[in-house]
DNA sequence: AAAGCTATCTATAAATC
DNA sequence: TGATTTATAGATAGCTT
């Protein structure tokens, strides 16, 4: 929108970025309003800017926290019926538990927090990176495929452009990964 | 937008409502998202349709429990009016919230369960996969170093095996990475 | 209920004040 | 800096299939 395209990353101009945000925070919160009212639909919107400051919107005429108390409540279980305080306790430190559990291995996935692991354990962790890498790879090369199958079939009906579709697949592809060029 | 305008009421024809609901849920949630990346900012949006179904959106790249927390903790919520089994139901969907999350997460970077992302999903995880691969390698690298620093001073006191020790360091190395060779 | 298609309306980036 | 204007990209209402 506006005078150019804008690509989808961190304006870095912190002045920029600040209009920018305004701007956009507005018309976010615009389109949450006009979608509750239109579609009868309860929403919720926080957003905290980068430094650190709270905005939220919640459909009229409820409370944001009634949003959120539906989200916290709906994948939840019925708590109703538990009576032992010992059994909650219980399954919150296991909870707990296996949460910081899975948070660790995450981060050694993601080659933070390293420094425990031994010359063994950090090859072999390399080597299921590289297994998810490859298979990561192989996903993304079926969706390359079946994009440019897809522009294929439309320059089909288009003649006079024929020759143009590897350009556009090749400046799609640079766009999603400028890295790689 | 769109072929007319609309005024700002509740659409009373269900089919039209529908189809509004969806189109613009999905403009909503672009919107958010491309608000938290070009500004930096963390956003949490919930919306529950008129029927109860659930749609969320949380910035990137994951946990809408994060905004959520930070809205919880901000000042002055409906937070510390709550009663103490209220907190703990909320603090227990939390983790188990979570607790999915970071599964579905692992899943994928774990290169499994790709079919719901799209390329430019796949795209930035490739990259972020990448980024982990070249962290493990990093700490691997030191790790080598230092196993051969330490091999190397032993041998200073050892004299009549000087030679050795760069052919057991290959033959280690191999052990750990036979691929690469 | 799902997709695709434009004419049209809206949001907003950049320019200007 | 902040408000206002303008040109353009983006969203979408009403259709069609």
């Amino acid at each position: 929108m506006g005078r150019g395209k804008v690509e989808l990353k961190k304006i870095e101009n912190p002045t920029n970025r600040q209009v920018t945000f305004s701007k956009r925070r507005m018309g976010l919160l615009k389109k949450a309003n006009e979608l509750a009212i239109l579609c009868d639909a309860q929403i919720g919107v926080i957003i905290f800017s980068g430094t650190g400051k709270m905005y939220e919107y919640s459909s009229p005429p409820w409370r944001i926290a009634n949003t959120f108390d539906r989200y916290l409540k709906a994948p939840s279980t019925r708590f109703e019926e538990m009576d032992v305080q010992q059994k909650i306790i219980h399954e919150m430190t296991r909870m707990k538990d296996e949460n910081n559990r899975l948070r660790i291995i995450m981060r050694q996935y993601m080659g933070d927090d390293l420094a425990s692991l031994t010359l063994q354990d950090v090859s072999n962790l390399e080597q299921q990176i590289e297994f998810s890498l490859y298979k990561v790879r192989l996903r993304k090369q079926q969706l390359l495929d079946q994009h440019l199958l897809e522009m294929h079939h439309r320059e089909m009906h288009i003649p006079g452009e024929q020759n143009n579709y590897l350009c556009h697949m090749v400046s799609h592809m640079y766009k999603l990964s400028p890295g790689l060029y």
